[in-house]
DNA sequence: CTCACGACTTGGTATGACCAAAGTGATCAG
DNA sequence: CTGATCACTTTGGTCATACCAAGTCGTGAG
């Protein structure tokens, strides 16, 4: 069970989020909320700061006014993500290109600048992606590409883009288990982009990596789409 | 004058960043940050709040606890370039490094998909960095560069990436101030990328727009790196 | 030394009051 | 009829106090 101002926040997030509460306009004011809610001013108090936190309200004597959504903080996708039962799969596809960007600068980063030793480590993460093992199931593989990524982006060294790729992630990864069991990647061509990454890593070789990993990236949004699609099916089945 | 709540938190949120709490500490309770800021505890909780929100704290009955930096949201990084009297060279490059990718994806993106109408809109504001005018003192250049970036950022329809170039732009921006009056931009140099940007536009060249923005790219961190020695030779000067 | 219990501390919730700023509408001068 | 002004109302900001439940921590029994 969740505090009492989380309940209230929540709620005000879903409902500007789903367009009951236009930009510009005003929200209920405090006191009203307290009733709506039956909660009490201080719990309404932290959640409008909430709000305010991320952006999606603007909170000054005289009432408060909702913010255009553009305005808002990074960390209202998480949201965005369960307005609907499924993901919107552009918005996952969008993430999914930012998330990519980040994981291609961390890379280039370490390929010229980290330690031999760095190198080997993320060289291990690889073998388990270099070969079409059979006894490598769609979950380990998923497990095996996601700690690839975190160690790149880990040994960057780059505060502001592990916060980027963390937020990301965070609001991205809890979001996707309703589809996650519809994943089906495609381990051969997996294993021959890792093995391609193998040699940009051990030769440093900055462009090999990158295009390597332009390639990488579009058959994760590739896997992602195929999924989403899956994903879709199965629930039209259960409906 | 902000408000209480605000006050306290920033406070924090401060000794938090600057190390005076340690991550997995204990952070003061609520009643004890009520004396210390002769405060209350309405605005105190308003503050752990946002504490909380930002991902600097866990709050929980029996304790507050401070978070890893690495746990945390986008949004601190505002307070990371304020803790010192000049921003960090190396954070702010770091940024830069975000920011750019994200105007790459959003060029490659409109490149590939605007319409002719967007393509052209942005070849006028490409208009301005094409000559070395002398007439285009150094603030007016920097202007233009960043509506340059602005608009290829909201042509993109990217949400999520419109969203991490203005959470990190919002909160650049506002520290530059301090070094924004040492700039002085290599016009000619980004006269030329301009010219080869407006050609890969024009042709809908993909590669040579990416080429051509990482050249430009790099010119943006050269002009950040050169301005931050004047800025750092400016203050050694005054003391 | 280990574990359980109890006292204490901490965050969570709730009320009620007052202030200052912003919004609202009636009133009045033009 | 129009516009500016002023008083009234509403709204957010601050404050004090009280009680509950969950967690912490020291103490003593085993």
């Amino acid at each position: 069970m969740s505090m009492k101002s989380d309940q209230v926040a929540n709620a005000l997030i879903r409902d500007i989020l789903g367009g009951r509460y236009l930009p510009g306009e005003r929200l209920p004011s405090e006191r009203d909320l307290v009733t709506r809610f039956e909660s009490n001013r201080g719990a309404v108090r932290e959640a409008m700061a909430k709000l305010a936190q991320l952006g999606l309200a603007e909170v000054q004597p005289g009432g408060t006014r909702v913010r255009k959504r553009e305005e808002a903080s990074l960390d209202i996708i998480g949201y965005l993500l369960t307005q609907t039962a499924l993901p919107d799969p552009d918005l996952v596809d969008q993430i999914l290109m930012i998330f990519n960007a980040m994981i291609s600068l961390a890379a280039t980063q370490v390929v010229k600048t980290a330690s031999d030793e760095t190198i080997n480590e993320i060289r291990q993460l690889l073998k388990p992606l270099s070969l079409a093992d059979a006894a490598n199931n769609d979950a380990n593989h998923g497990e095996a590409r996601f700690r690839l990524m975190q160690h790149f982006i880990l040994a960057s060294e780059n505060l502001p883009l592990q916060l980027v790729a963390r937020t990301l992630f965070n609001q991205f990864a809890p979001n996707m288990s309703a589809v996650a069991d519809y994943a089906s990647p495609d381990r051969e061509r997996y294993a021959v982009y890792a093995r391609q990454l193998d040699r940009a890593l051990t030769e440093r070789d900055v462009q090999a990596l990158r295009d390597t990993f332009d390639a990488f990236i579009e058959l994760n949004r590739e896997t992602m789409r195929r999924t989403f699609l899956f994903a879709q099916r199965g629930q039209e089945a259960v409906a």
